[in-house]
DNA sequence: TCGTCATTCAATCATTCTATTGAATAACGA
DNA sequence: TCGTTATTCAATAGAATGATTGAATGACGA
């Protein structure tokens, strides 16, 4: 590790930061916990990945100060350092999403028709629910739904998408949100609840990026 | 490279562009690019590396979409792909400089009262340039200074600084800058200038951000 | 067409990274 | 104190990455 000079070692700095960011596994999981804080365990069964092996990318991310551990009894509980983070990954995305033709070779292959796909955007949405011409969803699991949502989202998570199409009486169209703007659960709500006749559309961005623009956050009742 | 599903899809997408910022020397080759378009032979040089070595990181940051390569004859010139790369490098710079304390330690260490050194804003230099205030410096080698710099530097090569402090009448104030926020040789010009007695700070930004910030650029006469 | 020069390719070895396994540590409750 | 549970550590094997070398390609000019 001997240091030459300081303009080497301060790019090596950078580089552990982006060598951090350098694993999908990891992404993932920097993603789960821009929902809010996760025990090791809890984010394991949520990435269905052995303990140990997030534990190890756990202690990766948080030795490039990626995210910050707090012990909580037997507990450790996990969570991203700050939001430069959640801005970070938004560049790389931002640089992917523009050179990579294979991102949109990806939606455009496993989602189909990205056009009539079509996503709202925050300002829209916002006079959308104003004039009560949406239903919104949040379609991820509840205990994320319970850490934060979107104000007037109800919570219809991936799996209950259909059940709840037949039960509730859905006049208006729908519009779906989760995770993040390439969070795959909406994509599939949104295609499921088409395939059922609905009008459905999703929210350009996910909680994370909803929360980080400054927009009011309700919690669970 | 068996693709299971559309989310591990994407996530290994954005994880190829951040594997290839996680490497110092394709770090440094960024910003030299991000300084204006050069051959593989050029960076070679600006680096101290061998030429083939050059040319296999280029390629990787190519497969990432990250630089763009144009045949020019013999030459193939190489250049950033786009501007969110230099926004993706600077917000990766961004999480470093927060968390961690090694890159405040690096700078500290080396550069020494960093507190004196408090670098001139983009906005403060203007209004100093305007009321003729200040002496504006580019410290970068020519080659460079000629692909653009700010509208009334004088580009002093670092190795010149010392004959030209001596032969120049200087009276004001001089603020110096080179390729971004983290090039030591800006670091380096007020060190010498300040042991000669001037009175000297830096440009908190370098070249590339004052651009991409839409400010005027000068070519070389 | 041939020689030259810039770049890329191919092959090698050393190093680093990942996933997995099982053992060790830390904190809680009985 | 002891067992239980959450997390980390340590060791391993296999895969990927990085630097180096020398040969191959592509384009120019004589």
């Amino acid at each position: 590790m001997s240091i030459r000079n300081p303009k080497q070692a301060l790019y090596e700095q950078f580089a552990i930061v982006a060598k951090a960011l350098g694993h999908p596994l990891r992404l993932e999981m920097i993603e789960h916990l821009a929902q809010g804080e996760r025990s090791v365990e809890a984010l394991a069964a949520k990435l269905g990945q052995p303990i140990a092996n997030i534990s190890q990318h756990l202690q990766a991310l948080r030795r490039a100060g990626i995210v910050s551990a707090e012990r909580d009894g037997k507990f450790v509980r996990y969570s991203l350092a700050d939001e430069s983070v959640l801005a970070a990954f938004a560049s790389v995305r931002a640089v992917a999403e523009r050179q990579l033709a294979e991102v949109d070779r990806i939606v455009r292959g496993y989602f189909d028709a990205r056009d009539r796909m079509r996503p709202v955007g925050r300002d829209e949405l916002q006079a959308l629910l104003r004039d009560g011409l949406v239903t919104l969803i949040d379609v991820r699991p509840p205990d994320e739904f319970a850490l934060g949502h979107v104000p007037g989202a109800i919570n219809v998570p991936l799996g209950e998408i259909k059940a709840w199409s037949h039960s509730a009486d859905i006049g208006r169209e729908v519009v779906a949100y989760c995770r993040g703007p390439w969070c795959v659960m909406s994509f599939e709500a949104v295609a499921a609840l088409r395939s059922l006749g609905h009008s459905a559309r999703r929210l350009e961005d996910g909680m994370p990026e909803w929360k980080a623009a400054g927009l009011p956050v309700e919690m669970a009742a």
